[in-house]
DNA sequence: AGCACGCCGACT
DNA sequence: GTCGGCGTGCTC
């Protein structure tokens, strides 16, 4: 008798093993999905097949009678052992289980699983109407978890005979979709159809343009379902299924362009990429190009080098930057090659998307991290753009890093992997200098431009004019002359909303979100106050809320003000704003034409308006606070200054005319903001460097969060301080080169209602590391009782 | 995650 | 006394 292996996406964590009934031994294998009996009541479960042994003599140590598998859900895999493999690393090095990781590399909403479906005997519908329990159910069956009443009323009448309960199998969220098409037969109808009537009209428009959907008839044939049935019924068409596929391309005009000639060093770049590639080899390459020195160029002839070769490719972008835009590019020069993989896309679109790329019809994949486990067949090359991003880290588990898993994949595979960053991350330039990536330079912009002058303004020396809004004389000159020019500029803020925060003037009260640490910011176009971490929001309270005095001052810059303060001080400008506020749904495209067709002038924008955009009028960039992020408590917090100063300012200047960069700051003597200023990225990194040597930060060391959460306050601070006990005692007896920092109370102390403690995991080696980590799971689950504990491998943020 | 079991406080 | 609340433990 055959046994599998079966990883569950969410419940228990450890692989269970199931006998296989013989007629189903043949349709499986490792990588299918199916339905397996679980607990006492063998409500039945997806789970992912996972290892396939011939006997039971295998069977993982489990000593009682196996279950049988109930059913097998797919007709192949949807999971290849190279995706397995992956994912074995992934639950293995982030300490994450199995299926959960399995579920992550799938598309959303395929899973099926028993559920509690309750309706009312005849009994029970004659004395509906004197039972709120039994009125819910009225109207039908229902799942018992979507009743408002508590299970154990439920339970109660269904032991009265009042309810029967059973187990139903729900329906996946997302399946492929079909569409009707009318053909013709070829058969003359007997009876000549009356000229003129919607049969007819059918008949010819089927002649002439061939099959059609039927549901597009709708406005072009009257009458048009009786037509259908009718030239169906005198044998003149047939009806056949057809799948759709729901496009998220649906409204974009395809364009096609022809490859522009690459100067030498992107040449340079893309034949020693392609070499890799053709020898089917694994080696990691570390793109380094200034800004709009045309990286994407390269991966696109590097792409296009593999797809002749009919191998498949990926490019991970980071979300923000995943833009029609640049998405269109790919689309434009290999066509229905391209699929996208985003978070824009509704739950239909991805599994249409993620079956083209399975089947073998979309070789080439763009999108953003999740893309890591796209089922690009034989691949040829991993890109990731923009490689320094924090955003390719996953902030929920599994806590995977996008570019650590396109590294490990390709060397899986045996294909190259590019990373590309004008500002790469500290991590990748000492994987330079351990020999793990070879270093390919751009050192020169398109066409030779010059980088944009970057001018610092000390905002001690130059107040505010407007104080509120953070725009100095200069900044606010500068505008006013590109605006004259019919030029445009960017001024970034990454600060959402109008004002951050509300002060009372008589108590020195500041109004924080109930269930988080966090200050409520000023909303003024909703006249709403929000909480920025849990969504909480509410009217602009007109007293404090503690004093009751009635001097509550708005304090602090946000986006949405200084939009406002400039379209009043720049009447001739037209201003828009992009950020999170702004862009919901299609209206980041819409925002994104409206400044490339020049009918905006200036854009006022967060984080989202520094990456990859290429306008060719923008001449002006300005930002206004530059050490908005130093003083964060976080070793990484000049890095990433360093970063977004350095890729906002490679908007200015892209195209002829040349670019002006003005970062107001009261702190102009920082290093991140002077490499900045002078484009120097080599004295940021050695700086840096030793920064991080002297105080054992990555990449001098591996790091790992603990992080406790609990609606109890002393309760997370208690089992921080056990799991910190515990680790001390794993690291001393096991002699382990690690140590810990903390507990200590989270920097964000409060979030969702949860208190955070946090214990820092330490070590020049990250096998101690991961041994400290393993040890850690003999902590006792049950003293961690409703308090919950995070681990999180190689942290991108210590928040 | 979901479900069963078991131990305590609020009612008849 | 019992009902029904929720904390705790298990799922091949």
């Amino acid at each position: 008798m055959k046994v599998v292996g079966v990883a569950l996406p969410r419940g228990p964590e450890s692989v269970l093993t199931y006998s296989v009934p013989p007629d189903m031994a043949d349709r499986m294998g490792v990588g299918y999905r199916v339905l397996i009996p679980l607990g006492r009541s063998n409500r039945r479960c997806t789970g992912y097949v996972v290892d396939v042994f011939s006997d039971q003599s295998n069977s993982g140590g489990f000593k009682g009678t196996l279950k049988p598998v109930a059913e097998v859900l797919d007709v192949e895999p949807v999971f290849s052992e190279e995706i397995l493999a992956l994912c074995r690393f992934i639950a293995d090095y982030y300490h994450a289980p199995l299926g959960q990781v399995i579920r992550c590399a799938l598309p959303n909403g395929l899973d099926v699983a028993d559920s509690r479906v309750a309706s009312l005997t005849e009994q029970g519908r004659s004395s509906a109407d004197d039972d709120a329990v039994l009125s819910e159910l009225k109207d039908g069956q229902r799942q018992v978890n979507t009743l408002t009443a508590s299970i154990s009323q439920v339970v109660r009448r269904a032991a009265q005979g009042l309810i029967t309960l059973r187990y139903e199998l729900s329906r996946p969220k997302v399946s492929p979709r079909y569409v009707s098409v009318i053909s013709l037969t070829g058969v003359a109808p007997e009876k000549p159809l009356r000229a003129g009537a919607g049969p007819a009209q059918l008949l010819s428009l089927i002649r002439q343009e061939g099959p059609r959907r039927v549901p597009t008839l709708r406005t072009t044939i009257p009458n048009y379902g009786a037509a259908v049935r009718r030239l169906v019924a005198v044998g003149a068409a047939e009806i056949h299924r057809e799948q759709v596929f729901r496009d998220p391309w649906r409204d974009v005009e395809p364009e096609r362009d022809t490859p522009p000639t690459l100067n030498a060093e992107q040449r340079n770049a893309v034949d020693v990429i392609c070499d890799a590639s053709d020898q089917r080899q694994y080696q990691g390459f570390l793109l380094q190009g200034v800004t709009s020195s045309g990286k994407t160029e390269v991966y696109l002839h590097a792409l296009a080098h593999v797809l002749e070769q009919d191998l498949g490719g990926i490019v991970l972008v980071p979300e923000i930057a995943l833009t029609p835009q640049l998405s269109g590019r790919f689309r434009a020069r290999f066509g229905d090659k391209v699929a996208v993989l985003h978070s824009g896309l509704s739950d239909g679109e991805r599994l249409d998307q993620w079956n083209l790329i399975r089947e073998g019809e979309r070789p080439c994949v763009v999108g953003a991290r999740s893309a890591v486990f796209a089922p690009v067949k034989n691949l040829g090359i991993i890109v990731v753009d923009e490689e320094h991003d924090s955003s390719f880290k996953q902030g929920e588990s599994p806590r995977y890093h996008g570019r650590d898993l396109a590294l490990k994949r390709g060397h899986g595979s045996g294909c190259p992997v590019v990373l590309g960053s004008a500002t790469p991350s500290l991590e990748s330039v000492a994987n330079v200098e351990k020999g793990r990536l070879s270093r390919v330079i751009l050192s020169k912009r398109i066409g030779d431009r010059p980088l944009p002058a970057v001018e610092m303004v000390d905002l001690k020396e130059h107040p505010p004019v407007r104080p509120e809004a953070l725009l100095s004389q200069p900044l606010l000159d500068a505008l006013a002359e590109t605006v004259s020019r019919k030029e445009q500029a960017i001024i970034f803020l990454n600060r959402r909303g109008f004002a951050s925060f509300l002060l009372c003037r008589q108590c020195g009260n500041v109004p924080k979100c109930g269930d988080c640490s966090i200050s409520l910011t000023y909303h003024r176009k909703h006249r709403r106050v929000s909480c920025h971490y849990c969504g909480f929001q509410r009217g602009l309270p007109t007293a404090c809320p503690e004093c009751r005095g009635d001097a509550l001052e708005m304090v602090g810059t946000g986006t949405e003000q200084v939009e406002s303060v400039l379209a009043e001080l720049l009447p001739q400008a037209r201003v828009a704003r992009m950020d999170r506020e702004t862009t919901r749904g299609r209206a980041l495209e819409r925002i994104l034409n409206d400044f490339r067709g020049q009918r905006i002038d200036v854009l006022v924008g967060t984080q989202m308006v520094t990456k990859g955009h290429d306008f060719p009028m923008v001449t002006l960039v300005g930002v206004l606070l530059a050490e908005q992020h130093l003083k964060l408590p976080d070793f990484r917090a000049s890095e990433r200054t360093f970063q977004l100063l350095t890729q906002v300012s490679g908007r200015a200047g892209r195209h002829q005319r040349p670019g002006r960069v003005i970062v107001q700051t009261f702190d102009p003597n920082h290093h991140s903001l002077q490499c900045a200023l002078q484009h120097d990225v080599q004295a940021f990194w050695t700086a840096e460097n030793r920064y991080r040597q002297m105080r054992g930060f990555p990449p001098y060391s591996s790091l790992a969060l603990l992080r406790v959460d609990s609606a109890d306050s002393r309760k997370a601070q208690q089992m921080a301080k056990q799991v910190a006990r515990t680790l001390k005692d794993i690291i001393s007896r096991n002699k382990l080169d690690a140590h810990i920092l903390g507990p200590s109370v989270a920097p964000l102390e409060r979030i969702k209602g949860k208190s955070r403690y946090q214990v820092l995991l330490r070590s020049q080696h990250r096998s101690s590391l991961h041994q400290a980590l393993y040890a850690l799971r003999s902590l006792d689950p049950a003293s961690l009782g409703s308090a919950r504990l995070v681990i999180d491998v190689d942290p991108v943020d210590l928040m």
